[in-house]
DNA sequence: TTGTAGGCGTTATCAG
DNA sequence: CTGATAACGCCTACAA
């Protein structure tokens, strides 16, 4: 089997549908129709080819067919490394994706978008026209993402996931951050909550605007006061929150409940609430929003929105796939529901709060 | 260029080699030289030829470039998805391994280790043999993985990254557990500490053995006391650490100071201590291990061992392209030096401790 | 420096 | 049901 007892890793196929052809006096299209799974082949006949083909030790060139089908069998998922690579976001969405492509041929490649050449287009020129990958997923991306634009005109088969770019035709699956807050602002409301802060998330992320813009509206709706102060830009990590709880804590009268528009930044908010000497949710309510695994773990556990991260993920690759295979773009926005979970972070208001 | 309005995503490359050549009265070779880089060719024929390429919008076909050569320019990754995808070890991890690739040609696979398929080396005789990937960096295997001799036997070009499995040949890229654990037992025996409890990780973890094994020479070499209540096992998770220290601290005497053999477990005794009344670090001390970025976060922030995780990511990846570009098997276990990390987690032994 | 002939392993077409 | 022939787009070997 070795081409050279010094070079094992050289070992390849090399028995060919020729092969199994001659040993049993058909012609190498047979043993095609037979792998292929034709039905037009006579049943002794299949038989004995899959019996030479065992025997030989024949497998299946899948480079050759995919070139000749002008595919590769491969689904492309492209996201910021730097962000998300690391995140249980990303990770359930991946599992949801693999959950839908596990029996399928297609195999994943992973590609960042925050490499010059992948985001300026460079890359992507190549990646779909010569079906490095047979369509794309993209991840959550940015606000100032331009390959969006690219791949649209390009005709790739693409979802859009994490997010609803603001583009016309592009297919995404997303949840809906909107009702996502307003659950939240609901929640608190009718626990008596009526000076409410909020640690936002940063203008790039695209779903960070709108869970900002769904705040301000519940509070015009409520005509709950809330100014400037009340409202800290965070980055989506732990100190962040920290920092902006301490800004919104340092106000008077100070708000009886903060949300923050992720559940990290909750976190922060939190810390500095007992640094303050506050406690929670006696003296403070607090929510986030993402549902962390470490959310229900740590005390006091989080009162939380719920992304059904994983179904996105199915979802989006249930498109895809299908988009693929049967030669049609995928249009359309889907927006999957959140579920407000409460915990123990957040109470009613009490007297003992000014 | 469209095959079919209906069907905008069918856009393929038509542009062949053919082409370009015919535009320019040469043969397709020529062009294949010019586009391989091939210094055998005049330079004025290779801008006529580079000019027409660009006019004719020709864009080269790596699909059928992989088949004739019999690869696929893709690096597989393989790993459990359930444990490790969303973690921030996988994400360094990744991060290491994209950075040594970012200028290469080849881009990631992802595979589960967890399906049926792969497990039992179903998929694995095709994945190698065929060139669906030219080589694998496989992420942290347990122990009980059967999937390592299967790769061994077809000699694939390999890198088991995380862990170092026993067998003879196997290349692989680690860290020093016992090294790490050993570091937090000195620093804690420096700071006064006698009596120490230990939360292990599973078993089937194959660091986590030796984590333990590290943690009980320390005692022996040390003849510190320690009684079976004072270690106990926790499956890497804040619940499981938390349920651990429960035990751990219910004995008479207590540890004045304990390990977790991860960061998260260690978040979870420094819970438990917190629901008992103790504080961090004034009447326990709290080390944990792998560095989490929310580990230098919260408060207090925690006492642990850092493992480069990004830079045995490049490191494997840059052994696993050597060894596909010169065609040689890698091999080799090379274990990378890890990092106490000191913060205030952990604090010399007072009088107040009995 | 360039060209010719042929091969890689599959599938499509169309005829039998 | 099966076969002969060609096509896919690149590359190698060898020749000029």
């Amino acid at each position: 089997m070795l081409v050279n007892p010094e070079m094992p890793s050289l070992e390849y196929q090399q028995v060919t549908m020729e092969d199994v052809a001659r040993a049993c006096g058909v012609t190498k299209k047979t043993v095609s129709r037979v792998f292929a799974g034709s039905p037009l082949v006579k049943a002794s006949t299949r038989e004995k080819i899959l019996e030479a083909a065992k025997r030989l030790n024949y497998e299946f060139n899948t480079l050759a067919q995919n070139f000749n089908a002008k595919r590769s069998r491969f689904i492309g998922v492209a996201t910021s490394f730097v962000q998300l690579l690391g995140s249980s976001y990303f990770g359930e969405l991946f599992k949801g994706f693999a959950k839908e492509l596990n029996d399928s041929q297609w195999d994943f490649a992973l590609f960042d978008t925050d490499t010059e050449s992948f985001n300026n287009g460079e890359k992507l020129a190549k990646l779909y026209r010569q079906r490095r990958v047979d369509g794309l997923l993209v991840v959550a991306p940015h606000t100032y993402d331009r390959f969006l634009e690219t791949l649209e005109q390009r005709h790739v088969p693409m979802i859009v996931v994490g997010v609803r770019p603001t583009g016309q035709g592009i297919c995404s699956v997303s949840c809906d951050d909107a009702r996502g807050i307003t659950l939240l602002c609901e929640h608190l409301y009718s626990l008596g909550h009526r000076r409410i802060g909020f640690v936002s998330g940063p203008q790039y992320v695209t779903t960070s605007e709108l869970r900002t813009q769904a705040f301000l509206e519940f509070c015009r709706a409520k005509k709950l006061k809330c100014p400037p102060e009340y409202i800290q830009p965070g980055f989506y990590a732990i100190r962040t929150g920290k920092e902006a709880a301490a800004k919104i804590l340092n106000t008077n009268p100070r708000p009886t409940a903060v949300i923050a528009a992720n559940d990290l930044m909750a976190f922060g908010v939190i810390e500095c609430a007992h640094e303050l000497g506050l406690r929670v949710p006696e003296d403070l309510s607090v929510a986030g929003f993402d549902d962390l695994p470490t959310g229900a773990e740590r005390s006091p556990t989080l009162t939380t929105i719920h992304q059904p991260v994983n179904e996105m993920g199915q979802k989006s690759a249930s498109l895809l796939l299908d988009s693929i295979q049967n030669q049609h773009l995928p249009s359309g926005g889907n927006v999957m529901d959140v579920v407000l979970q409460v915990r123990e972070s957040t109470a009613r208001v009490s007297r003992s709060q000014p």
